[in-house]
RNA sequence: CGGGGCGUGGCUCAGCUUGGUAGAGCACCUGGCUUGGGACCAGGGGGUCGCAGGUUCGAAUCCUGCCGCUCCGACCA
């Protein structure tokens, strides 16, 4: 390819709405344009990028005998009626009607789709395992797209199901899975970490995501390094904690005057917030709820919606807390909320003693409040947010919090949908299973643009040489020197013969603008052919990551080029 | 949906407070000159100032409504 012709309109200055450092690289590069909120037109570049992690993603699926299938974009809407998904999914899914009126969507995932394939096929257990997948556009209607290609509304995903006739064989099938993601992120040249996960939506009993360490990342990760424990925060366990026992002393009411938050009271009264309890007040489908966690610790709003396995949960407004807790806001607590409030307290919460918290009343205050004596919560569960510095669950080593990008997230469904899709096999005692499944999802496009929030600097993007669009780049200083311009040719020709995917700058511009946009762009090597080495029949091969720069002779460049590249 | 910011050539923005007939830099086209880190000179093209009403002799500017984008919270590959 030659840059004259190339399709990468590059910007000098970054597009005020580009908030991260992928989104605004991308654009400058000229590799994407937006078309609207969350949706992108992949311009060459990208493409080229895309098709290279989506070539490394084939490879390791198919290494572990997955088989790729291509499955509509529009669903009918019986198949999600099947599952009720069609009434849960809300209003991310993209939906739309046929000229007669009929119901479809736009696919923001494929398990019913593919359920409902492998039921009308597969039949016997001799047909179990079954790995299928897609490399296909997903439709998310997002409540906020962000970021560029990290959160779009219509983005790239690799999707893939595994069926089985057991949990054995779902486990085998997940592990591989496990590994086969493992090596495709580190083919791709990514620092990633594969951490335990929240099931979420799609359900399930296991799962785990893949996520790149980056600070632009939305989730919070957790991890050990004495053990290698690593989970998002959001589902990690908590290290149990033990409190000091000392003589229970008799229950009494205070006043506490305008102290409304943790801190107003424990100075108040003389504590520290982590000799008192907290609560926290939201509003269910199960009704209102009543979280106890310590005074300094988070109540973790996921770890709470999965105890009371409820379709939402959201933070109880003053008609809840005054009208249905019987209570006042600021002074919440266990003891005399009334009685159709669920009360959850975390676990370390029952280990407390003589501590404090709400007496339902303005401006008042028990103290020498001990569980089980003074109040008997409906739940006791662990739901309170871990921290950097918390005992680490497997191991008790402080654990770290690090923010990461979520590229990659399989999980083990079990039956969750081939018994509702009736998806069932006869084993070798004539009996009808439903199948085991399994699926695994990466984000293509959010791995390039991960790819790129681990891999810049000032001047640009710094491809790893697996997914980089282009090998190497050749810039003659001028053009219109005759001497410059046939030895670009002639390298030119022969790299690419070579297989080192090579592009020549043979625009009639000045060297600094050719330069600036290869280091926008990111080519691993770029030759420089100018007059200063040419004298002593030498061209300057310069690494894009390091900055290193190597004379190399023109009559032997091409193993010395390829040598560099094997290096990378 | 709630809360902030913003809509002016392809990009970054000025002009708006205090109405007077639309600007700069970059990009683009032509010619010249130049060619080792985003040169220079001359000339040129390109804008219903988000949309619709209203006030006014006159609106990018003031008023009303709508639309769009963007950032902060619930979603997720």
């Amino acid at each position: 390819m030659r840059v004259s012709h190339l399709y990468a309109p590059t910007l000098r200055e970054t597009p005020a709405d580009a908030e991260v450092v992928s989104h605004q690289l991308m654009l400058r590069a000229g590799m994407i344009r937006k078309v609207a909120p969350g949706i992108y037109n992949y311009l060459p570049l990208a493409w080229r990028v895309l098709r290279k992690v989506s070539q490394i993603i084939r490879e390791e699926m198919d290494a572990k005998g997955g088989q790729e299938l291509m499955m509509p974009i529009a669903q009918p809407a019986e198949l999600w009626q099947e599952t009720g998904r069609w009434d849960v999914y809300g209003d991310e899914m993209f939906r739309l009607k046929d000229r007669h009126g009929r119901d479809f969507c736009l696919g923001p995932t494929h398990e019913e789709m593919i359920t409902t394939l492998v039921r009308q096929d597969v039949r016997s257990y001799r047909q179990l395992p079954i790995m299928l997948y897609q490399i296909q556009d997903k439709f998310r209607d997002e409540i906020r797209p962000r970021f560029g290609l990290m959160r779009g509304r219509e983005f790239i995903m690799k999707d893939l199901y595994s069926f089985d006739r057991d949990d054995e064989g779902l486990n085998k099938s997940y592990w591989d899975m496990h590994d086969a993601y493992s090596r495709t992120f580190t083919r791709c040249g990514l620092t990633y970490r594969a951490v335990e996960a929240d099931s979420g939506a799609i359900g399930g009993s296991g799962s785990h995501e893949f996520m790149v360490l980056a600070n632009s990342g939305e989730d919070d990760v957790c991890f050990c390094d004495k053990c290698n424990y690593g989970a998002n925060t959001e589902r990690a366990e908590m290290h149990p904690i033990e409190a000091a026992k000392e003589p229970m002393k008799e229950l009494e009411i205070v006043n506490t005057p305008n102290c409304k938050t943790m801190e107003e009271v424990a100075e108040f009264l003389g504590f520290k917030p982590e000799h008192a309890i907290k609560a926290l007040a939201f509003y269910s489908d199960k009704g209102p709820i009543l979280a106890l966690v310590r005074g300094d610790h988070e109540v973790n709003e996921i770890k709470l919606k999965n105890k009371l396995d409820c379709l939402f949960l959201n933070m109880a407004d003053a008609t809840v807390i005054n009208d249905l807790m019987g209570s006042a806001g600021g002074y919440l607590g266990p003891i005399g909320i009334s009685k159709e409030t669920i009360v959850v307290a975390d676990s370390t919460v029952m280990n407390m003693c003589n501590t404090e918290c709400g007496a339902n009343k303005l401006d008042h205050h028990y103290i020498n409040v001990n569980p089980e004596r003074d109040f008997k919560p409906n739940i006791v569960a662990d739901i309170r947010l871990i921290r950097k510095g918390d005992p680490c669950p497997r191991c008790g080593a402080p654990v770290d919090i690090k923010r990461g990008i979520e590229v990659g997230h399989i999980f083990k469904l079990q039956t969750k949908y081939s018994a509702k899709l009736n998806t069932i096999f006869v084993d070798e005692n004539g009996e009808e299973k439903p199948m085991v499944m399994g699926c695994y999802g990466i984000g293509v496009g959010r791995t390039m643009a991960a790819s790129i929030e681990q891999n810049n600097d000032k001047d640009g993007i710094i491809w790893p040489v697996a997914i980089a669009p282009y090998h190497v780049i050749i810039v003659p200083v001028s053009i219109a020197d005759e001497a410059q311009r046939t030895i670009a040719e002639k390298m030119y020709k022969e790299l690419n013969a070579a297989g080192l995917e090579t592009v020549l700058d043979d625009r009639d511009d000045r060297a600094g603008v050719k330069f600036k946009d290869a280091d926008l762009i990111g080519y691993p090597l770029r030759i420089t052919i100018g007059p200063k080495a040419l004298k002593e029949n030498k061209v300057e091969c310069r690494v894009r990551k390091t900055g290193e720069v190597h004379l190399i002779d023109v009559d032997t460049y091409l193993s010395d080029v390829q040598a560099l590249f094997k290096q990378l």
